[in-house]
DNA sequence: CGTAAATACGAGTGATCGCTCGCATCATTG
DNA sequence: CAATGATGCGAGCGATCACTCGTATTTACG
């Protein structure tokens, strides 16, 4: 497959590394890339990432950021996978921790806490993450916190049986659907987007309280 | 200006318009321009849109088509006008028919009546407008129904004041921003991307019942 | 050490594509 | 029916860029 194929038929790099980094050096080498990718999408934009732009801004040999991503695509989710995961964790752990500590289990607790959780996660990258989401959408379907979601349907659950429900929905599946997206977009509405001169904390108490009046109307 | 310059160095492209189109014919062309670029855009993605594909599709030199558009994000961002355009006059051609019937001026049932106007507005071209939200967001900063967005605060304000007021928020502007996503979001979400399965009118009845539930919770 | 595998290198290839420019055709005006 | 401008045409220029491949260097390991 020689030469340019921008367009690019009908093969979406369904593998994001062509072969396995063995050696430690390798290893350093794929994330040194991953990190000159996302200076470049921040820096530039993703109609300005060439891998040879790549490849300059990493300090890296472009046959060797061929070694390991078999094309430009590759490169970019290779990226999304690590920071999508990097922020997995980073909610879980906060997750994970208040939880251990014993605290409140009301679902509105609960959940002002996870969507804190998500919130820092957001801030981990926000350029990164805003370039990502705006530039990388039409690359292959998006998971970006299907994990995440997984996390809130199960808590959906949770607090929508028993004697005395929290929640109040006529269908669970419908309204674990309509939050996943209303969660989604406010955070980035928050984390991302915000209104110029608009207090921070103000913004995260109305998008938990948008979140928790549809859930208990 | 000869040659390929894709990544565009700093020129976003100002006037969608090189020329004015002032014989009919020409507004004629201009027209299936558009309406080419539109067929392009939902059959082969953003990353596949080439000009001369545009042109050949349209039935219409190249040369025609830079008669008209400086440059290839001109074509897409008036494309993007043209269909937002279109939108808008559905959504207040709805609105105004019904304030015009003299029905309800509750908050509940306007804002129940504008979403409805605002769903049917995105089924006008669906597919283009997924395209358009999901690959043509890095032109300019948006203003998907900033119009419309105009509107809907002018509605909460109106329902915000008096004596009794419908709408209970801390904070009006806030409320408009959260307001102002959540709809977005959800209308998208229940046209563009709606859950396998689920039953259209369910999706808008709870979509509706969200930001109802946030504006009086 | 010696050797084989893994890794790193980067100039070059070939294809794509935005856009121009000189010329042909059509509409309008007096 | 000129004459003038508006419109339409499309071959091809020039620049970009994804990606390859033959070679050089480094590591692993007996």
């Amino acid at each position: 497959m020689p030469g340019n194929s921008r367009p690019e038929p009908i093969s979406p790099a369904r593998p994001s590394l062509r072969k396995q980094p063995r050696q430690a050096r390798s290893r350093a080498l794929v994330d040194v890339i991953l990190d000159a990718t996302a200076r470049v999408l921040v820096r530039d934009g993703y109609a300005a990432l060439t891998t040879n732009a790549v490849a300059a801004v990493a300090g890296v040999s472009i046959g060797s950021l061929y070694q390991y991503f078999p094309n430009k695509d590759a490169l970019v989710l290779a990226l999304r996978d690590r920071h999508s995961r990097r922020m997995h964790v980073l909610i879980m752990a906060e997750v994970a921790h208040w939880e251990a500590a014993g605290h409140d289990t009301t679902l509105a607790d609960l959940m002002a806490r996870t969507l804190h959780a998500a919130i820092e996660a957001h801030r981990l990258e926000p350029a990164l993450h805003k370039v990502l989401a705006l530039e990388a959408a039409h690359l292959e379907t998006h998971h970006e916190g299907d994990e995440t979601d997984g996390f809130l349907r199960a808590l959906l659950e949770r607090h929508a049986q028993g004697p005395d429900p929290e929640v109040t929905v006529p269908d669970l599946g419908i309204a674990t659907f309509i939050v996943g997206r209303m969660a989604h977009a406010l955070i980035h509405a928050v984390v991302l987007d915000p209104p110029p001169g608009a207090d921070a904390h103000a913004l995260e108490r109305e998008a938990v309280r948008a979140v928790m009046a549809y859930l208990t109307a």
